[in-house]
DNA sequence: GACCAGGTCCTTG
DNA sequence: CAAGGACATGGT
């Protein structure tokens, strides 16, 4: 990890802008949190509140809700985010899973990060970028979050690296902070969604700026 | 109709 | 380890 990673890992910060929207960039409950995190993965963020409206009207927006519900009926109520068949199926299993290993999501406080981590990659549908969402939006733990958005962008600014790098470099640039790491990447993600897409692409500020 | 979205897993070379 | 396909719906 050279100085100068830092220094443009701080660069590309520096010239996000602050959120258009106030308060929680990732709104509800831990477990409703969790739950999102999968549910959000390849999809649009307006289809997961759809179905987290629909399992919370079904009473089912918990990890005890979704270990009661049939497999078949989360199916039909998470069926607009897509792959809606295996996303049902692991939400189940990381349900059971919390439950009977930590008796609960309060159970996971006493554990460290680390642990947390890694326990959260041995289960099946949680890659790395879920598990830091989980880590970070729903147990407040300090887990930079690398994204789509935040290669592109990075990429964008001279700095290719693979996601796992990403994250480091974030993180040796950044106060080790929950807050910090959740705020930055919810500017990233919004300033991506509206400059690095389509014919709005060459105006991004961060693509023009010289490192 | 093509292409993409706040990924992950499994199979091949 | 990199690359490619599968998983699936919904919006532009």
């Amino acid at each position: 990890m050279s100085a100068s990673s830092s220094a443009r890992i701080g660069r590309i910060v520096s010239l996000l802008p602050d959120r258009a929207s106030a308060g929680a960039w990732w709104p509800g409950g831990r477990e409703e949190i969790l739950i999102g995190a999968l549910l959000t993965q390849q999809t649009r963020w307006e289809s997961v509140e759809r179905a987290l409206g629909l399992l919370r009207e079904a009473g089912c927006c918990s990890l005890a809700g979704i270990h009661t519900r049939k497999q078949e009926d989360l199916e039909r109520l998470i069926r607009c985010t897509g792959f809606f068949r295996q996303k049902a199926e692991r939400l189940k299993e990381l349900s059971a899973h919390i439950l009977s290993t930590y008796g609960g999501i309060g159970g996971m406080e006493c554990r460290s990060t680390e642990d947390l981590r890694r326990d959260l990659l041995s289960l099946r549908g949680i890659g790395e970028e879920t598990a830091d969402s989980m880590l970070c939006y729903g147990l407040g733990r300090p887990s930079f979050v690398v994204d789509a958005y935040t290669e592109r962008i990075c990429r964008c600014a001279g700095v290719a690296a693979p996601r796992k790098a990403l994250k480091g470099e974030f993180e040796a640039a950044l106060p080790c902070d929950a807050g910090v790491y959740r705020e930055v990447h919810a500017r990233i993600v919004e300033y991506a969604k509206t400059w690095c897409a389509g014919k709005r692409c060459g105006e991004c500020r961060i693509r023009n700026s010289d490192g």
